[in-house]
DNA sequence: CGTATTCCATATCGTTCGCTATGAAAATGG
DNA sequence: CCATTTTCATAGCGAACGATATGGAATACG
């Protein structure tokens, strides 16, 4: 038709993703996102439409980058137990302090975008009960847990959202795996 | 010695520290903060230096209003799970949405401020040091669960701040107090 | 009582924000 | 090969930001 575009779009979405990780939503602005992403301001927003938009869309790849290779741990053979550890020690490898993001960007963007911004909020309602029902569905397939596998599960994800906190306000992978031991205690 | 200032400092930073609780650091503008304290532009600035001298005094402040709240449950006579039990659920009461606010404000530095203010940062641990070493202390008194009372007090720690989390996406009190519920067990 | 000093109220500063308008550049279709 | 269409690069828009400057009001001191 005309001048095909010189971007990749989902390239580009990767690194506006991997800057609203690092630095939450307000600190990232457009004149950041076109840097990070070298897409000038038509691109962006031809795109993702607005600002909102590209970050509303940065939750949804968060989700399928991070998250889902954390649920896969779960899919795990062998006890529920080593399944859940093992979620865990992958959760606290992302959440890390690494390439200049620290943190979970679900529990970033709930403290500092969800309270006034509804579809980012529901993106959040939406992740954390995602986590929970992955957790719950592996522990009812153990006998032990079965009867408290909803609330054992939503303690779990919420204690994986406590892991982004940890990593934002400086704690080491000691702690988190300290905190991760802790944890799996409720197991026991 | 001149004209003596019209408002109460303590009655101000007050309100000030309310509206960061409430709408974080980044959505309460100076001009928020004048409506909000009925200070004008002087007077916040003479007393607080700048936005930022504003919150972090805003940050002690919350700390002596609401924090010690919850520290002074687990200096409860009796066991030392009912201490603990009523700090969180005091806790619960805090962080629930309640007048315009919900969540922890510390948690909410923790993720929108800590990562780039070295000095908000310092305040946000010197909170996270202080609840560990309050429930490890109560902890050390009780015989079963004396050699694990530091990992433990980190723990108890981490999940209060993630109560302000869930508080943030929007859970509801039932929620947080079934997590409460879970978190416990790991003393039994 | 007048003068110095401090505070109040407001206007305004320079900067940055999200977003858009504008003209040149690049590819397609007749 | 030119006209059309879409993208690129950049300048610029209005608004809001944090912070400050300014003139009048209010108190203390001589």
């Amino acid at each position: 038709m005309a001048r095909p575009r010189e971007f990749d779009a989902d390239q580009a979405l990767e690194k506006a993703m991997n800057l609203f990780w690092a630095k939450g939503y307000h600190d990232s602005s457009i004149r950041d996102l076109v840097d990070a992403t070298g897409v000038n301001y038509y691109g962006l927003y031809s795109v993702f439409k607005d600002k909102q938009g590209l970050f509303l869309s940065s939750l949804d790849l968060y989700t399928r980058r991070v998250t889902r290779e954390v649920l896969a741990e779960l899919d795990r053979p062998g006890p529920a137990n080593d399944a859940i550890a093992a979620a865990f020690q992958k959760l606290v490898g992302f959440v890390k302090p690494k390439a200049g993001h620290a943190g979970c960007m679900i529990a970033t963007a709930a403290i500092e975008v969800a309270p006034y911004d509804k579809k980012a909020a529901a993106k959040v309602r939406a992740h954390m009960d995602r986590l929970t029902r992955a957790f719950k569905r592996r522990l009812e397939e153990d006998a032990a847990h079965k009867k408290n596998a909803g609330s054992l599960g939503e303690f779990f994800a919420t204690n994986a959202y406590a892991l982004g906190v940890l990593a934002r306000a400086g704690k080491n992978t000691e702690f988190m795996n300290r905190h991760v031991q802790t944890t799996l205690t409720v197991l026991s």
